[in-house]
DNA sequence: AATCATAGTTACCATTAGAAACCTACTTGT
DNA sequence: ACAAGTAGGTTTCTAATGGTAACTATGATT
């Protein structure tokens, strides 16, 4: 029997413990979206077209309890609701910043690896 | 009704394209995993010990179908499966540098914020 | 009084993830 | 020869997550 023939990577766990802060579905544009300042439930929504209400209030509840975002009810006539980046959800920042550079990157590869759905 | 106050962001689906790539559970760990050079199946299981053989099987193949890696299948005495990242999955670490990265300072920032399960 | 907007919640269904057992081909031990 | 072990998975079953659509409460507007 062989062992390790890679060095083995020497934190796996601090990529995983950051990937469950942004973990959920639209947690990412969430916080991409609050990167510019506050915005409350409905811009976020506009913001997300694929997102539900009810995705949205989990994702923001979550993201709360997380630390990430801290909410503001406001008393206006119907209360209007801003969510906002906490300290430590602006810490994400660079991280969504180096995944969107990616996304740049890849959308000149693809025209090189069709491997997508056109394969029988 | 008032109009967008911040600016709002220019590429949201850019994040999200490149979520699509490293989505599904411990997609990220893999391509950390392999960022070292290529490994094989139950290498990578050790490296992830909470992952369970299906997942990591259906995530490989996924992984494989988005151009990420290759499947090397070499004929000694038992079948060994070696796993490699593509140029384009190479393209994907400094994105999980990046959240790495934030995965230290989270833990500096996390003792001042115990937003996490201790409340009711 | 009926309607609208804001910020959600609820019910229901489809998809995904996790745990554990099982499988096939080949090698080694007795 | 037969049993067990190893590599790389697959199958089954259950639990959690996500998506769609409908519904709600409060106050303002028509």
């Amino acid at each position: 029997m062989r062992k390790n023939r890679s060095p083995k990577p020497p934190e796996p766990c601090l990529l995983t413990e950051c990937m469950q802060v942004i973990a959920g579905a639209w947690a990412p544009n969430v916080i991409w979206s609050l990167r510019a300042g506050p915005r409350r439930f409905n811009e976020l929504k506009t913001d997300i077209p694929p997102v539900s209400s009810k995705v949205l209030s989990a994702r923001l509840s979550e993201l709360e309890e997380r630390g990430v975002l801290v909410r503001h009810v406001r008393p206006t006539s119907p209360p209007s609701v801003e969510y906002e980046l906490t300290a430590l959800g602006e810490e994400l920042i660079p991280a969504l910043e180096a995944i969107v550079e990616v996304g740049h990157k890849l959308k000149q590869l693809r025209g090189y690896e069709p491997a997508s759905e056109a394969a029988e």
